[in-house]
DNA sequence: AATTGATTTCAATATATTTTGAAAATTCGA
DNA sequence: TCGAATTTTCAAAATATATTGAAATCAATT
């Protein structure tokens, strides 16, 4: 395969792939052709390479930017902004992992704590229930929550090394 | 709060929570209706409860079964299928993730493959930053595989025992 | 084999999300 | 401060996804 070709690929496929992950296809489009250009590259650079409006491009750059993958880099002598990505991929993962912890199981465990406190008569069938799979899912996200943390400060060597020998 | 209103915060929360997990808002409504239901539930009791169509209820049912977080239940002398979720949540977990590899990381693996055999002088610019990031993007794909392979496989108590005191 | 109750299908519709592009705002150099 | 280059905004349009509901199919009972 040709590395144009190569290219493409994945692109596209990092794209799809980004759907499944809370990120829209273009945001990952952009991220996945920052991924591969060994030099910062421009907007307008993104809008040709990828056949996006400007409007696109620059809300996905900047929600790239909030997400803490992409950076904004002035050259000097050079009036447009060019960006670059974070290319350590165990960086990456930490940062989508981190965000969306935030977004996601941090309201959640907000929640489970509200319900897990519902009235009403413990012995009802009902109410037993709920309250059992409340708590279950509870304490499950708890650790959940642990575990990502300890993940998100770790170095890459914990998750390729150690962690693996226990697994085995 | 009363039960009422907490099934349908659980419900509504489950349903917007889902679809950040490459399932449908419907799809995960009746898995919540499903989790904290304490006897086996009907369509019909979906559609009431939920205020959705008999096909929308049907299909994501069926969907709900393919994921294995669903069963169908035929309870003797009664005409009508009644279901069941599996409730133990650390089985849940293990089931989609087992979906979402299959789905999506397995894919990703095959490509990743084809993508690092790309054709072209490794002296190139271009072409070195292009290999090296797919190489590292393929040696963690090639790690979270395998970690949750091991996940799947596992008791509870490996994720909030030993695991937990390992990290620490 | 006909009736009735239940389930499934799927084209049409509704809803939600993404994308565009032109206008407004901003920034920088002269 | 002005003017050109660049970035940002956001209402409208396009696209993608989810939902409906009625017709078709299936299954149990008589």
């Amino acid at each position: 395969m040709k590395l144009t070709e190569a290219k493409q690929q994945f692109i596209s496929s990092w794209g799809a792939f980004g759907t499944h992950w809370g990120i829209n296809r273009t945001m990952a489009q952009i991220h996945a052709l920052l991924l591969i250009s060994p030099d910062p590259i421009t907007q307008d650079d993104m809008m040709d390479q990828l056949n996006i409006s400007r409007g696109n491009t620059n809300m996905n750059i900047r929600e790239l930017i909030n997400w803490g993958l992409v950076e904004r880099i002035l050259l000097s002598g050079e009036r447009k902004e060019y960006f670059i990505a974070e290319k350590d991929i165990w960086k990456v993962v930490k940062l989508i992992v981190k965000e969306r912890k935030k977004r996601e199981l941090e309201p959640m465990l907000l929640l489970l704590d509200k319900l897990e406190a519902v009235e009403g008569d413990k012995r009802d069938k009902d109410v037993k229930s709920f309250v059992e799979t409340i708590s279950g899912i509870k304490k499950l996200s708890k650790q959940a929550d642990k575990t990502l943390d300890t993940m998100i400060k770790a170095e890459e060597s914990w998750f390729i090394g150690s962690l693996m020998k226990i697994l085995k």
